[in-house]
DNA sequence: CCTCGTTTGTTCAAATTTCAAGGATGAGCC
DNA sequence: GGCTCATCCTTGAAATTTGAACAAACGAGG
């Protein structure tokens, strides 16, 4: 038996290789331009401005932790560093949930609110810039379906999946 | 003179909300799973990886720091802390510069060209499975493209871009 | 009620990244 | 040479992220 794969991978074509380093660099600068203007503009990282904006859509501002993480998708360990972070701004504020004692939702403040108001327009200022202006209506289309399928390959579990007999 | 901007911000519109929420959703995922599978099978993260590919591609298998740190897109400090990660697993190593005493390079090592080699086929078969496995070869087409637009957007200076006067 | 396994959120330490600062060298110029 | 400014790379501290470990609370059975 073999320790390594008998076969030779299917390396990757020159074409898909442009492709790949070209995903790879805009995505790397993409990110690193809306942190600097981020944190710049409205004192927070992306990941940070995006739970803001994730709370800002709950119904009344609020959202269990993990219920937050998955939304955001990111870690719960993570999650609870970056909201002690935003509750020393004042932007976020946790509270205990009344139904189950290990249940903390993570609350936008009117404060939050009021940061996500003022930095809002600068960022998706900033995001037009990077993309839509320089995509044609196809472009963006495409785009979109592409992230779309992209995402659904890598989710841990698609929604219903917590129901897998169901399937 | 007003404080804020006097007009409107062009929001996203419902279309563009979802593209844009669907790149960030997709690139995510994406990052953190070839993080995790670089980690687990290489004992790297992905931009450490890519530092190591960037390596093997230069003549001699050297690049000056600054030079590496412009090719892979990151900065001169988180190379430096980099590189001296890459060392202590004798995967890179320095060299002084004959020609410019403040200068370094960055070796790959055989150590490190062996990891390489040895971890290449399963991040090949990661991002082939995450990306060009799903789509049509349109999409990777016009993918290729749409990079390529972004990161000539954010590129802080393009090819020529250190000549400001010739433009 | 009790026990077992799961879920929730936090915490610690280690790793990584950022940012500002700094030392050394190079290059142009008088 | 000496002066000035730019470039090369490193360093240290603070911020962020990761992964493992943990206590508390839940919940399904028995």
């Amino acid at each position: 038996m073999n320790t390594a794969p008998a076969e030779e991978p299917r390396w990757l074509t020159d074409e898909e290789q442009r492709t790949w380093r070209a995903y790879v660099h805009a995505s790397t600068l993409l990110e690193d331009h809306l942190d600097r203007q981020l944190q710049r503009d409205a004192g927070m990282p992306h990941v940070y401005y995006h739970l803001l904006v994730v709370l800002s859509e709950a119904p009344r501002r609020r959202l269990r932790m993990t219920e937050l993480a998955m939304r955001a998708k990111i870690t719960r360990s993570r999650l609870s560093h970056a909201v002690a972070r935003l509750e020393k701004n004042g932007w976020v504020r946790r509270e205990d949930c009344p139904d189950d004692k290990r249940g903390q939702f993570a609350v936008l403040t009117d404060q939050g609110y009021d940061v996500l108001a003022q930095s809002a327009p600068g960022h998706v200022q900033a995001v037009r810039q990077a993309i839509f202006d320089r995509l044609s209506s196809a472009q963006q289309e495409t785009l979109g379906e592409i992230m779309q399928i992209v995402a659904e390959g890598l989710q841990p579990k698609e929604a219903g999946a917590d129901l897998p007999w169901l399937r």
